[in-house]
DNA sequence: ATAGATAAGTTATCAATGATAAGTTATCAA
DNA sequence: TTGATAACTTATCATTGATAACTTATCTAT
């Protein structure tokens, strides 16, 4: 049965060619991930779906937390961008908040898996670190440090609208703090007990936006 | 090597007392889950802390993730007892509200530990809700509706408030979810980044308690 | 060309884990 | 004292993340 043995389509990458083998694990883990979620994916399905040997996953990642590292960041990556094209695109400060907590909440429910992994933290079994592995291939974006970044936005966005003049019930780190709590809550509910019947999303996401800008406005 | 082969104390419970048994899983479980994490805890090592066999935790528990639910309705159950006080010895509606979410913030933060387990819900499967097995033992307090019980008490207290004659802007039981999710997301942000430079902690919670409020409030 | 170096990937295998099957022993009621 | 059964045990699975050790394709320098 060793019909046409030669020519048979070897997927094996060229010499130079392996970032793209990873991005390819990436996009595979991605889908898994959000298809079945961080506990279900194994790394054999996802190498599977890639079409490799599943060690083979080791030559690009140091283990299987650091893929959802990788797209995390790759993930919020894009929550940047949004934030940065709001900033570039809406002038009043006020508006600019408001969009930032509706981009951040749309985020967050489209987003689950990575939303969970870097606000609302621990779910990896980060407490056994292991030494001695390889990790041959050193990637230059050290992941995990998405989440602090989007927080300093937010902070900056306030501070602008202090500065536009607006009087503030709190300081303007604690006025971002407050806000993005009420968020973050909204969200990390409806993430972790997605079977709850909660009210609308829409409902409560705008509910949440308008009792924290009213709440921290003088 | 067999010295005193009789009488070797047996950890075998009596006919009937089984149920001290469950309870002795149960607290050696919650020890290694607040310890390590869910993840990181496994079935052996919690027989081993009880001094039974792995497959005894079957005779009392379904799988894995039931010790889990048990322990979070226990929990659930001791802020309850607390609501319950509130609701025997404060008689005004937004008094009871208010004196509803500092309980529940102060729970959380007297217990951070549990309250990660039980309302951050650190890592439950819920993806995977496996069919087929067994639990022989039907424990007669169903776990995992401890959160809705929460709720309803919340959403009591807002249903109070709103016969009373107070104005709402959202009907009852979203003023509830959105009173919840903003105390919610200040306990689980200081539990989950103590490290982080957050504004003062009463200032944190005092604050939300009053935007959420005002924000209820039409 | 071709031999050495090495990137890219394989097969075989681990130990750990959650869970089950099937057998054993202590206890109690009749 | 016996039969039922609650309360275990030992043996064993399949699956999982991860590693070791070996193979093969590709590039480079001679």
């Amino acid at each position: 049965m060793a019909a046409l043995s030669t020519a048979v389509a070897s997927g094996r990458k060229k010499r130079g060619e392996g970032h793209t083998r990873r991005e390819e694990i990436l996009q595979a883990a991605k889908e898994l991930f959000l298809e079945e979620g961080y506990n279900a994916t194994t790394i054999r399905r996802i190498a599977d779906r890639v079409g490799v040997s599943a060690p083979a996953l080791y030559l690009y990642f140091h283990d299987k937390e650091a893929m959802m590292l990788a797209l995390c960041d790759q993930t919020f990556g894009r929550l940047i961008e949004r934030i940065t094209d709001i900033e570039n695109t809406v002038s009043d400060p006020l508006e600019r908040v408001r969009r930032f907590g509706d981009a951040y909440a749309r985020f967050g429910l489209e987003h689950p898996d990575e939303y969970r992994l870097v606000f609302i933290g621990n779910n990896i079994p980060e407490s056994v670190r292991k030494v001695g592995h390889r990790m041959p291939i050193d990637d230059p974006t050290r992941p995990g440090v998405g989440g602090a970044l989007v927080f300093t936005r937010l902070v900056a966005l306030l501070s602008q609208l202090e500065a536009s003049g607006v009087k503030l019930n709190y300081p303007p780190d604690t006025c971002a703090e407050l806000c993005w709590m009420g968020i973050h809550g909204v969200v990390a509910a409806m993430i972790m007990k997605p079977e709850f019947p909660w009210s609308n999303r829409e409902l409560l996401i705008k509910g949440m936006q308008d009792i924290v800008i009213r709440g921290i406005l003088k």
